[in-house]
DNA sequence: ACAATAGGCAAGCAGCCACTTGCCTGTCAA
DNA sequence: TTGACAGGCAAGTGGCTGCTTGCCTATTGT
């Protein structure tokens, strides 16, 4: 049985990157970690031209939590957001070369 | 001015890696280009476990075609569908620290 | 203490998306 | 020519998803 794909992982990784605010926001943190929800509400609003309200964002961070892309740590009444690319690694590997049949 | 992303079509993009028979369907022709719809019909049912009806699996390659991951090309009675990587390659650099951190 | 700040939780709703259903077109072999 | 094969087109439907709305908790400053 050839391995398909970390179905658990991958869905949930895949389905994360799959919305342009989510998008935004991994690019907010490339930027600089520890950013709070207010701050990335204002960046989404200023850098990325984008309406979100502080509930939509906050959902969307639950989502790439989820994926493991985003790692919350709380301190006193602030919540910084990191952002890890450990999840990324094997999508950069996946569908390499289409001229280097892998073979099996 | 930081390029935020090509919206267009990245957003195609990501939609289309979003679903797990699209997936299936991209690793499918990474192993063999110019597989007919109903190669691949048969192929999801045995090697990846989907029943997928062949409506679904034409539908599933429209959106692959529109991302520009899978080029179709007609000679007779039979369309071949073959995978091209190509768009994958500015989703493998983005996101990617210089500084890696969290070897975790 | 009290108000402001930062954020969490959960229900409801509208739009989207994957899939089905039904029918149609084009190609090839007998 | 006729039937089987390979595929396309389009409308309808159920479930998912992104967002809002409303209210709640916890922490900090004065």
């Amino acid at each position: 049985m050839p391995i398909v794909e970390d179905v658990d992982d991958a869905d949930a990784l895949f389905k994360a990157l799959a919305d342009p605010t989510r998008r935004a926001l991994l690019d907010a943190l490339s930027e600089r970690d520890g950013q709070t929800l207010f701050e990335l509400c204002a960046r989404m609003t200023t850098a990325h031209g984008l309406t979100s309200s502080r509930q939509a964002i906050s959902q969307h961070l639950d989502v790439l939590e989820t994926a493991g892309l985003v790692t919350r740590r709380r301190e006193g009444r602030y919540t910084f957001h990191d952002l890890d690319t450990a999840p990324l690694a094997p999508l950069r590997e996946r569908w390499h070369h289409p001229d280097e049949r892998t073979p099996r």
